[in-house]
DNA sequence: AATAAATTGCAATCGAGTTGCATTTTATAT
DNA sequence: ATATAAAATGCAACTCGATTGCAATTTATT
């Protein structure tokens, strides 16, 4: 994600998924769409900061938008909260590494699990504790109650 | 894990840790190995009650010794709370299914990542909405900085 | 410009998890 | 068995990320 060059558009992002255009919405994609790793909603909160002060209410209501909309990940912390990334074709769907040392949450180039081991010390990685593949959807006894 | 026949050794794994052999760690360990499935602090609670009343706080302490000599994982969730299992050699490390609708995790068998979308089908897994690998150890820099 | 619907701010609140400290239990040595 | 120090536990209060209710503001649309 630190290379990545090119972005998402935040209006048309923003229109695409049937979002109004307001100050805060617009705000807060645009520090999602710059930013180089996964961000907390105080990351969010401090460099929005600047340019206008929004309530850490309004920054959680919109990161749920998003979220729901797709346009943002979530990835659930050891630490107890979650972190956001920009879930869009500039940023496929790609491990973390979360280093326990200095608590913080690093991006990895999509691979095989299988290879996962060999491949992710070649980065930044210089011990692996755990491998954790977490699969979200729907399952089928839910799916079949039509509760969806 | 539901499968699960064997069992780890309630004295034996606390020995090895070299943890004292309290009732409650007992009492936790036993519903640790006992389980089907990843259980939340709440729900080991709710478990050993019956047998002696522990307080939430020794839950959420013996959790921590457990974890930090490798007895047990903790998974952190989407609801921001940490489920917990066994981490023992009849227990290795394995994906897991969280279903957003039911809001339950479960349990799937190892597989390369490069296959996991056909075979976590075969489970009980009707949509696979994101796979999410998440790495945990130590980066490079902060084994230089000797900070471990 | 007027209006209804959606968004935002504020205060209060929730809940998982933590901390400090007094009390109890464990392991070990008499 | 009993005494002792160290470790474990309970209790109350607290932290902090995240949520809720409601009033005030802003947006999209007429």
């Amino acid at each position: 994600m630190s290379l990545k060059r090119e972005h998402c558009n935040v209006e048309g992002t923003l229109r695409e998924a049937g979002l109004s255009q307001t100050a805060r919405r617009v705000a807060v994609l645009t520090v999602m769409i710059q930013a180089d790793g996964p961000l907390s909603a105080g990351d969010i909160l401090k460099r929005t900061d600047p340019e206008q002060k929004i309530n850490k209410v309004t920054i959680y209501r919109i990161l749920s938008s998003f979220r729901e909309n797709r346009i943002i990940r979530e990835l659930p912390t050891d630490q107890g909260m979650n972190l956001y990334e920009m879930s869009c074709r500039h940023n496929p769907s790609h491990p973390h590494f979360y280093c326990k040392t200095c608590r913080t949450m690093s991006c990895l180039p999509p691979v095989n699990l299988s290879q996962a081991q060999e491949s992710f010390t070649g980065q930044n990685v210089f011990r692996i504790d755990d491998v954790h593949v977490h699969v979200t959807g729907v399952c089928r006894q839910c799916h079949r109650q039509d509760k969806i």
